[in-house]
RNA sequence: GGCCCUAUGGUCAAGCGGUCAAGACGCCGCCCUCUCAAGGCGGAAUCGGGAGUUCGAUUCUCCCUAGGGUCACCA
């Protein structure tokens, strides 16, 4: 096919944004935007059962969260619309009928009672399917049964032998023996089509020239072939991806943890860092970078990088491109993001100083946003039962004892302090230490005992203290004092 | 079960007849360091098995095995 490349996204409504949807977004997008081709979001909502209420606006947000702007579309419209299955309808009845007159369909009156039952006689046997008991139904006959109201579907008639091959851009060359091919239905019998028959029309319609999908509909492609061809119309080229699984081996589902792109969002990943991984599982650009922007996704992108076998979603990579992309935000950015949660622990209204440092002080430690809250946790109140054997630590050699008359000597200091700067807390504990000709860390180890109560702690002393304010500074020493005294 | 697809460390993967088999995550160790991170350095860990083809197979072919997909009036 030639002139400009065309991709698709056929979401249906019947569901969050699963990580897998999302990924094929993503090529699609990308197979278009590396050719400078449009991408085209179609609404699949021909399962009027499973459509579930705002699924619809899950699709669009996560789209434009995740910066996959489309070209055409239910909302934007476009020249190939509509771009709702449903509001299609008439196309897929009046392209069926063609279908009927050349002999490439038939109507079929098997209710699904038959269907079962058949299906039941079958079990054990290697062809299952539909029967072809309505394939020799006279047309006249079957039309005039049609138009008596009886209800009916109208399905593809397959070649009953030789072989459909087709090239797919990933696979390869695929053949399969007609044989295997059920004569599938096209248009139910509520007047809807199959997402098989809806795709092969719609596709052709709207001009597409690459159908991106899910590996899963590999073996189903020879009877899009075959409908492309009973059309007359030209086939795509197919670019069959690779599944996504979980952990331990199967199809990645709930039960494996988030997969839906807004599950992700609230677990706190962010949306670049989402995409980026999800790029890299099932695509490698050939060389060793891994962070990609949108942008730099645009201009790498390759089929011939698409790989062909499942790959599994890895959470900890994951978060690894979650640390990462977090750290390489513009530090005011990031800080704002803290805003929020430090005010909560503190009470009150942050200053940018103090905003600022705590942005510094967990910026390159976060790995998920909503870690925030714990990682401020101690700025809320010292607990006042912390285990005093905190204080002991080999490697400072500190231990109660000795905390105890160093945190003595540096309250003094600390109260003492012209301003509460960090850079004039920094330079007065560096020269306390110096002056008793210790090490910094037995200032500092005892000094962020007692005022967090904790050993680890997002940051050091006199971090810690710079946050806490000189007040609150003291005020935790002297608490941390009388226990240690008592 | 039939048919289709896949097969390099635990995971994502590069490789496309000759390599000491990249890189990343994770893991371990060291350095740095007031803790934890971050950063730097280093380490352990891989070609599923068997036949061929070839001077030479991770790479090509076949078989086996394993895993996955698909056999709906679901997409």
């Amino acid at each position: 096919m030639s002139g400009t490349v065309r991709t698709r996204f056929a979401p249906s409504p019947t569901g969050f944004m699963h990580v897998g949807n999302l990924r094929s977004a993503l090529y699609e997008y990308l197979i278009a935007r590396v050719s400078g081709g449009q991408f085209v979001l179609r609404i699949e909502d021909t399962d009027q059962k499973r459509l579930v209420p705002g699924a619809l606006e899950a699709i669009y947000e996560t789209l434009e969260h995740c910066g996959l702007e489309h070209d055409e579309g239910p909302d934007i419209g476009g020249p190939y619309g509509p771009y709702v299955q449903s509001e299609r309808l008439d196309r897929y009845r009046a392209e069926a009928e063609k279908l009927i007159a050349s002999g490439h369909a038939y109507r079929c009156f098997c209710d699904s009672e038959r269907l079962e039952e058949l299906r039941r006689q079958q079990e054990g046997q290697s062809f299952q399917g539909y029967d072809r008991h309505c394939r020799d139904l006279d047309p006249d006959e079957a039309a005039a049964r049609a138009a008596a109201g009886e209800p009916f579907v109208i399905r593809q008639r397959m070649p009953l032998e030789g072989q459909t091959e087709f090239v797919d851009a990933v696979y390869g060359t695929i053949t399969v023996d007609n044989s295997e091919l059920e004569d599938q239905i096209l248009l139910k019998s509520d007047g809807f089509p199959t997402y098989n028959f809806a795709n092969v029309v719609d596709d052709h319609d709207m001009q597409i020239t690459h159908v991106v999908r899910g590996s899963e509909y590999l073996s189903s492609t020879p009877k899009y072939n075959l409908l492309y061809d009973a059309f007359g119309y030209e086939i795509p080229t197919y670019v069959h991806l690779p599944l996504i699984l979980g952990e331990d081996g199967q199809k990645l589902s709930k039960r494996h943890g988030a997969t839906g792109f807004t599950e992700l969002v609230e677990a706190g990943y962010l949306p670049e860092a989402i995409l980026n991984y999800l790029l890299l599982l099932g695509w490698s650009p050939g060389d060793t970078r891994e962070i990609f922007s949108l942008a730099e996704m645009e201009q790498a992108f390759t089929i011939s990088g698409l790989s062909r076998s499942p790959a599994t979603f890895d959470y900890d990579k994951l978060l690894w491109f979650n640390q990462t992309w977090l750290r390489s935000e513009e530090p005011k950015q990031f800080a704002r993001r803290c805003r929020g949660a430090l005010e909560d622990a503190l009470g009150r209204a942050a200053t940018d100083t103090e905003l600022e440092l705590a942005g510094r002080m967990l910026q390159p430690r976060l790995e998920r946003l909503t870690d925030i809250p714990a990682q401020l946790e101690w700025l809320r109140e010292l607990p006042e039962d912390y285990d005093l054997g905190l204080f002991t630590h080999k490697k400072m050699k500190t231990d109660a004892a000795s905390s105890r008359l160093m945190l003595e000597r540096l309250r003094a200091g600390l109260a003492a302090l012209e301003s509460w700067t960090e850079a004039e807390i920094h330079t007065y504990l560096l020269a306390a230490a110096k002056e008793q000709a210790v090490k910094n860390g037995q200032v500092m180890w005892p000094l962020r005992i007692a005022i967090s109560g904790r050993s680890v702690t997002p940051g050091g002393a006199v971090e810690l203290a710079t946050l806490l304010g000189r007040e609150e500074t003291l005020r935790r020493i002297d608490l941390s004092l009388a226990r240690l005294a008592g």
